[in-house]
DNA sequence: GAGTGGTCTAGACCACGTT
DNA sequence: ACGTGGTCTAGACCACTCT
């Protein structure tokens, strides 16, 4: 389907087999690079190749001097990708809008100062803005905007562009964080989701940064019945 | 701190910056793997490496024959630790045990028979527990095991090993996929994790397979506050 | 101090897709 | 048909850590 196997891909599912058989046991060291490459005929390179990727995964541990050894602990980590919320709605199907319910320029709340790092004398752009699918309420955006790196957003009347989508367009980040957890719905919540009060609901915190300085914090509240999702 | 950053990584982030400072614009293709190697004088392996990194991240998109070039879209994909409950509460100082409150063997609801893909006439294991930290609940695990997959389950007290860790030792798997999602507190769940009804809690569903069998079917419904964090 | 993985190079061939 | 990224090799040097 999506092309042949490469020599390292193949060679990195016979290791992962060993592993997952048990043919090397967890916490047991591995044969060196160097004898892997023989065994399997290949260059050393192309050995690192396939064994740095399961180590990336998790599956491996390996150190200079020590060696490679099994890990004890699968510790596996799990992708997520980041909605592009309008990506996110039309991959489906769905017709995307959105409407600003709420545009002010104001202080922040002191939760918010600490994720933006501003200071409790400067006003921010405060924005809420509702994301629906096919009509359909998708998700509630709280968000605040740092002025002072992304002074272009006071004049931004967010017309054409969500906040979302004129961000990524007006200030490429190149970092931050995420959180992810539950909340009641609020009666606030109900009201603009249309979901009924004390539902549990999805929230997705973020934080983006831009060479150190935080443009944006936001929290978004989904509609009822929302998961993110993902194979391992 | 962590050891001086090897030539590809200097080299990534150079290639980072001039997409971020809109050297390069999202759309826009760059030069191709030999003329950047040329330009900063490595082997093209090397610079291989680095826009083979940014690729992974969703900055960059390859193709061959067309070339390079700045994703329009940065489609950033977020990586979680896929926690294993022992480390999680460990790892923040605090003490961990657990207690199966529910054993019995049975056949299972619908939704669980279809992901563990037995059949309606096979009675499978059924176990509910709870992990504490400190004493106080943590997270309540709703799980089923596959006992054609893992038949060691059947005779298995779960005594000095956790469902969790018994199974990671006993039936390593190599596939899966994983849900979140949020829930209301329910009567059972408020009584189980001590916390009001109608909280928001967070929720992981997870299957997990080995060589394509499906292992166990797992629902975590964490306490109250928690929530999942990760840097991008 | 020595052994192992981490990285780099120069060159080659191949696979894929048509900026 | 041809250009670009994907992969592989053989060899080398280096960095880190000490099952």
């Amino acid at each position: 389907m999506s092309g042949a196997p490469s020599s390292w891909q193949v060679i990195q599912d016979q290791i992962r087999q060993r592993i997952s058989r048990r043919e090397w046991q967890p916490g047991e060291y591995i044969p060196h690079e160097t004898d892997l490459a023989a065994e399997f005929g290949c260059a050393r390179a192309t050995m690192n190749r396939a064994l740095r990727g399961l180590a990336e995964e998790g599956l491996l541990e390996r150190r200079r001097k020590a060696g490679t050894r099994v890990a004890l602990t699968p510790v596996r980590l799990a992708r997520f990708h980041i909605p592009v919320i309008r990506d996110e709605i039309e991959s489906k199907g769905a017709s995307f809008q959105f409407s600003v319910l709420h545009r002010a320029i104001a202080v922040p709340p002191p939760d918010v100062l600490t994720r933006l790092q501003t200071g409790a004398d400067q006003p921010q752009l405060h924005l809420q803005t509702l994301y629906t699918a096919n009509g359909a309420p998708y998700v509630h955006e709280d968000r605040w905007i740092n002025l002072d790196a992304v002074p272009a957003a006071r004049d931004e009347a967010f017309a054409s562009f969500s906040p979302n989508e004129w961000l990524v367009r007006e200030a490429p980040f190149d970092g931050g964080d995420f959180t992810l957890s539950a909340t009641a719905a609020t009666a606030h919540d109900a009201r603009v989701l249309g979901c009924a009060e004390g539902e549990g609901l999805f929230v997705l915190n973020r934080t983006t940064q831009a060479g150190g300085a935080v443009i944006t914090s936001v929290r978004m509240v989904f509609h009822s019945g929302y998961a993110m999702h993902t194979a391992l």
